[in-house]
DNA sequence: GTCACCCTTTCCGGCATGGAAAGTGACGGG
DNA sequence: CCCGTCACTTTCCATGCCGGAAAGGGTGAC
């Protein structure tokens, strides 16, 4: 099937998720520091909320060591893209009124 | 200009006040238990998020008795429009890597 | 006066959040 | 080798929001 089935989904909603959600869903890796200030938050509460993302298996992290310098980037998993998906579907309907 | 401003808005954004914009978004006037049901809270919870709303200047509410009951209905008011209105602005804004 | 109907408000325990600061691991330099 | 830096991570902490349960009005019917 091709439609998405709404669902609500929490851990997406939180704002700043819902940012990184949306920033990750256009790329295919993103690296920490753009999204940290794409999103405008700092070190430890992206890192927090990312982590909250990574542990409900929507997001990894692949961490290199690029010129010596760590570079951690972020992807979405294709159960993130699903539930991305799903939240936005969701919010669509709930504002469909609009 | 037609275009709404996208501006998020955390009064708006918590899922069930989203929920009870968006249903009122499209009518005049809705009752109170009407979206108690559509929304799927209890009277309590309902009244706190309405409270809030209100508080924002997003919604007010009209009692009426009719045929001997309280009839409590909830409208959005012009802010409460404008606010709605550029909060789905950003939520498209945030989600169009979709 | 008493009851029922409709919300409101209070009380309460629990979870989420962000800022600040301390901690960790990998290098590169001295 | 030890030290300092960089790039996150984790901990600590204080605050705020949330929902369920229960107690509170207000109004009209009996």
């Amino acid at each position: 099937m091709t439609t998405v089935q709404p669902r609500f989904d929490a851990v997406v909603h939180a704002p700043p998720r819902l940012q990184i959600c949306g920033l990750l869903a256009a790329v295919d890796w993103m690296e920490f520091p753009s999204v940290r200030d794409a999103v405008g938050v700092s070190d430890s509460v992206l890192s927090k909320h990312v982590k909250q993302l990574e542990e409900a298996g929507y997001v990894v992290l692949r961490k290199a060591t690029v010129a010596s310098r760590q570079r951690t980037s972020l992807a979405l998993t294709t159960a993130g893209r699903t539930a991305f998906a799903g939240h936005v579907a969701e919010l669509r309907r709930i504002t469909q009124g609009l």
